[in-house]
DNA sequence: ACGTTTCGATACACCGGTGTATCCGATACA
DNA sequence: TGTATCGGATACACCGGTGTATCGAAACGT
């Protein structure tokens, strides 16, 4: 399943054949068909895999999150402003949308989701869920600067997910070795702006 | 070009054949063949058309920005408050991903513009450009209503049309008839509470 | 220690897509 | 009116991927 993860996020699902993931896994076809029927299922297999480790990450977050923040607030004590709130938002979601392979993989699968009614309904029911905790998250941390978001949280989630997203795109696009580093400053410069726009 | 342009959006460039793409315009594959080279080709002019009749949209309105902009403020006279400012830039951002198809194909370039370092590069500029006409759009919008925005207006640009691009894409994920109607409401509702937070 | 079952390898038949070569007819041109 | 050219059709050779059927070997249970 990891080599399959690899070659589909590398190549794409139609383009990526039986051959190639067995091959990647050191494996023959035939050790492929033994196991599944079809590609389109070990990719669904492998959404649905994605999904809950991403979740779980989530969960376990926002679980921890009385543990959690105070130790990310830790070096400058108790109240911060408004700036420094951005960095926190960007420490989860970089934990989320870790590498190149997943956004690839998880765009491939977007699309799948548009044009699959039944893949779609899966898609926007994982992407509710996984709003709905980083929501909290995001609750929490306003809470921790003594702010209140007039947007409500989810929506807010969805938005800055949405521009982390975006920026790690933008950064694939560019190349060179340091994406995920390229992504998080596209995106801080983005948070940032909106946070100052927030707090205007 | 318009039947391959249907027909990359349904289905994807890779599930996409020569076959089809003829069939759809009534020729056959000989046809295609003493026009285009690769099917890669085609896609790729088909981008360049694309990119160009929107970018000429987005040019248009920035040329008679000072002709439309009394007109979509027209019933409420002089100044407006930044509520309504959403409609205005919502009425820019659906001119462009006027609709479903085009929307896909779109997502199934950004997914190749990522892959191949040559494609990205382009897909940058035109992207880089297209923010920049719509940041324009977006100052001029912003001028009058008499609100400065904190956030450079590029910058801004770019963030609202990830937000609006995010709202078709869901709208399209839940499919039904009035996909445009749907994904107006979403972009609407996020864009209003964005805008409420900024003006709080 | 002996079936049995399970996992993976090998081989094969099949199909769909590609690209090329050849041919035809219509239109443009002289 | 005859000729050249060009867009498109037809036919063909080729290849890569799929899925299935068969086989071997190792692991497991008893």
């Amino acid at each position: 399943m990891d080599a399959a993860f690899e070659v589909f996020s590398e190549v794409g699902i139609h383009a990526a054949s039986v051959e190639m993931i067995a091959e990647r896994a050191d494996f023959t076809r035939g050790a492929f068909y033994s196991n599944f029927d079809t590609k389109e299922e070990l990719f669904l297999a492998l959404a649905e895999r994605g999904n809950n480790e991403r979740l779980s990450l989530l969960r376990g977050s926002v679980a921890n999150i009385d543990v959690i923040m105070p130790t990310l607030l830790g070096n400058s004590g108790g109240k911060l402003t408004a700036q420094e709130l951005g960095p926190i938002v960007a420490s989860f979601l970089e934990q989320q949308g870790e590498n190149r392979l997943w956004f690839l993989f998880q765009s491939e699968l977007r699309l799948l989701a548009m044009r699959d009614p039944e893949v779609g309904k899966l898609y926007l029911e994982q992407k509710k869920a996984a709003d709905h905790e980083f929501g909290s998250i995001i609750s929490a941390a306003f809470d921790a600067v003594g702010l209140t978001p007039a947007l409500d949280s989810v929506e807010l989630a969805n938005v800055l997910m949405n521009t982390y997203e975006a920026s790690l795109q933008e950064a694939i696009m560019r190349g060179g070795e340091h994406v995920q580093e390229a992504a998080h400053q596209l995106f801080m410069q983005r948070l940032l702006g909106l946070i100052g726009q927030l707090a205007s």
